[in-house]
DNA sequence: GTGAAAGCGCTAACAC
DNA sequence: GTGTTAGCGCTTTCAC
């Protein structure tokens, strides 16, 4: 293209190119009144300062990149928008990175993506933000960070979901509908936020003076697929719960499905819920009861954070500022597929 | 970083940095027994070639990125993994890009964000990929493109989906079972793949011998929302129609929905069908009949050509080879929603 | 076939 | 406050 370059400007000013840099850099002390020529000859000859110039002399591109791996793709698209947006009105790009949680070679592979594309910043979300091994990678690589999920390593900063508290929100819910045999999914077994998740559930019995029924809570692992199994088994129970509740609406989308394949009226026979909020769940019908999770605002935030983060940083050193970790809480959404426990309770098949 | 450069394997290889530049690039004429010593000097001191010094000096980053709207989510997240899956092939990143196909600015939000990146190639879905003066910009830009879409202007390569066959398919497939009031909702009237759909429609009832019912054809535009509001509108014709085929699956989506909540059983009362085959197709009660849309191998071809024609590119010239458009078939995929049409046409409400 | 020098667009360190 | 010089890591002349 016919680039304009800072040269261009400087001479165009009738200054030098370090003070052409100083202004688009925002740094202070330039006069006023250079300032002020300076942006005109930015103005008048259309300059835009070349990226890559910037990221080879500074050492730092200024490129974040977000690591997802594809279970769960509501909860990504959502949180993806969220991130855009704010890499958008930073005028940032931004990488994709898929990669295979199970991947016994995540940290060499992700090493390599950094490497290649030279991003200085990532995002994690879970399950890829509870990696230790990762996060040490990324330190010893000086690559910043922001961990999407509870905190509980100490490391970086993280902008979580309140999971206890929306487990014992909808728990709560049902228990009030007068559900009292509540079949629980649970998340992941390796994510912080099954366990809180599980914790806010047994809150919600405890505090109605009710005694969880074990048999009653299947393991999960917050995939469609996971949840859909997790039913199967639920369903077979004797008394049949009359109520499902997932960690996740992806689970909660399998529960409605294994349910609906059984001829099984929703929520006539059996109330069913989840959390997050994803899109998919106003699209089937009936419209998901669940907990609205701000992935949006998360990823925005995160996005924000990063970018500031980076675009701050003086020295290159891993001089991360206290712990800024945010908890955001969800918010129940009464939809179509809860409704309170049916009267008899039949033992069905 | 411990950063090795080029220049300490020329030193510990006793050769020039341009022979070195020669090796990495695989270029002709360099002895055999040179680039030995430089690979093995490469290997020893772990050298990476740093991406941004090259792109500051070839002027080409080889980035690229991919243009996407938000509608659809479904095909988007299928066209995404296929991309994703090439670049990590080709051991290259990928940027995001997500922007209102209406924006009155678009094109130049485009070009601010390629300003910005500096990528220089694109994957263009629809609908960006039919905007003309979107290509416009980038050929003045000399950014390199490859559309996913129905090849109608003359452009730059595309990958293409035989729109007018899936059509055809599931139309002839829903004559078969003897349906002969079929709802028919449209895509986006100014996307290519929207005619080419209609064409198959008709075609279908053309070689049956049958005249299409002009009272079933609804205007529709790929959306969720667009399904439901057409199959609202499709609902109260009478007589009803047996069976609804959406142009996509999302919008297929939209009539279940719609259907359902009136207490429609599908497929007994109304079959239904969409064409593309995301992951929600299956992932609704009853499974989706339609047509696979190969967007994960059409996303992996794009990155793939992209990133070829982009590493060969000589010079920089928008020398674009020979038509390389290329057209994949999808293939009929019967699922739950479909069945042979109820014997009684009863005028519903 | 190979190497020396110059330069891509920008910023860092240090003068003035 | 501002300008000068050197250099980020790589490639491109163009000699040899």
């Amino acid at each position: 293209m016919a680039s304009v370059t800072i040269m261009d400007v400087a001479r165009h000013a009738g200054v030098s190119k370090k003070t052409v840099s100083r202004v688009i850099n925002n740094e202070a002390n330039v006069k006023d009144e250079m300032r002020e020529k300076v942006n005109r000859a930015i103005q008048e000859l259309g300059f835009k300062r070349n990226p890559l110039g910037m990221a080879l002399a500074k050492n730092r591109s200024l490129f974040i990149a977000l690591l997802s791996d594809n279970s769960s793709p509501g909860y990504l698209m959502n949180l993806q928008k969220g991130i855009l947006q704010g890499c958008s009105e930073e005028q940032m790009g931004l990488f994709l990175y898929d990669c295979d949680y199970r991947s016994p070679t995540l940290v060499q592979e992700v090493e390599a993506y950094i490497d290649n594309t030279l991003v200085d910043g990532l995002i994690l979300r879970p399950p890829m933000c509870d990696k230790l091994e990762l996060l040490e990678m990324l330190d010893r690589k000086n690559v910043a960070y922001i961990r999407i999920g509870p905190k509980d390593l100490n490391r970086g900063e993280s902008l979580g979901f309140n999971s206890a508290k929306a487990s014992y929100d909808i728990t709560h819910y049902l228990l009030k509908l007068e559900h009292r045999h509540i079949g629980f999914i649970l998340g992941h077994p390796e994510q912080r936020s099954s366990q809180l998740g599980e914790e806010g559930f047994r809150k919600a019995y405890k505090e109605a003076g009710l005694k969880v029924n074990e048999a009653l809570i299947a393991q999960g692992y917050y995939t469609y697929q996971s949840g859909m199994d997790a039913a199967a088994t639920l369903l077979n129970n004797t008394p049949r719960p009359t109520a499902i509740f997932a960690a996740n609406d992806e689970m909660a989308l399998g529960v409605l499905y294994e349910v609906q394949s059984r001829n099984l009226k929703v929520p006539a026979d059996i109330s069913i819920c989840g959390i997050d909020d994803i899109a998919q769940s106003t699209k089937v019908w009936p419209n998901l009861t669940t907990i609205r999770h701000p992935l949006l605002t998360i990823g925005y935030q995160a996005a924000c954070l990063l970018i500031g983060r980076l675009k701050n940083k003086k020295t290159a050193g891993p001089a991360r500022g206290p712990d800024g970790t945010q908890i955001f809480d969800g918010e129940l959404v009464i939809r179509a597929s809860t409704s309170t426990a049916p009267k008899a309770i039949e033992v069905g098949t």
